[in-house]
DNA sequence: TGGCTTTTTGGCTATATTGCCAAATAGCAT
DNA sequence: ATGCTATTTGGCAATATAGCCAAAAAGCCA
């Protein structure tokens, strides 16, 4: 049943958890826009250059951005725009959190 | 620029990491079939029931599924079916990770 | 109540992740 | 070559995650 799946499913498991990340989602986002350098991401999310370059190999071991040497800077940019169109679902999950907590306060009251 | 957006995006990672587990996936895909309990989905998975159990308190805490307790059994369904359609993303992120790893043996090969 | 089943929780160890600093690497310009 | 900038890598400490076993909790049935 699961062995049977398993490999693929890590497969897919691995690429969700590159965006796994408040960070990372940030770049998606930004990347989605236009391509960036490094230094620009690193001045948007105010953190050391380091990890902001780790974020990124994170996303480009994952497949989901690229990256482009121009002179000595790095430019990278979304590989899969269509990652984008998740967050709508994202969102209702958020929303569906949201109902049921106002659902248990509404219970506690009562 | 990210302090603006940082609560959000947490929200939004903490869905995201929830659905990061081979296990999980397995079990989103199992539920939105029909609803199982948790011992159904331990015999499928071949672990722990309590490591079951913790799986399935994760994707609840997120607001993926919802809990149903009938009788001495629980019973678990999809909260939020469309969580699905985000899959064929991931699997075009999948493919282009391997069509990067076939132009690069293709390199080296050459 | 006592015994049975199902599920959750606590505790533990092993492993992975995060983010910083410091150092290495790479490219450009003087 | 030297200096300057941009990026990556190594190392480290703090924190989080995963999965097992054992034990607790909750519900059924006799």
């Amino acid at each position: 049943m699961y062995q049977d799946r398993k490999r693929h499913l890590e497969a897919r498991a691995r690429v969700l958890k590159a965006m796994s990340h408040p960070t990372r989602l940030f770049i998606i986002e930004e990347l989605d826009k236009e391509e960036r350098c490094v230094c620009d991401l690193t001045g948007m999310v105010g953190a050391d250059v380091s990890t902001i370059s780790k974020h990124l190999s994170v996303l480009r071991q994952a497949g989901i951005v690229a990256a482009d040497k121009r002179g000595n800077q790095v430019f990278y940019r979304l590989r899969v725009p269509c990652i984008l169109n998740f967050f709508g679902c994202v969102e209702s999950v958020l929303e569906s959190q949201f109902q049921e907590q106002a659902a248990f306060l509404e219970n506690v009251g009562a």
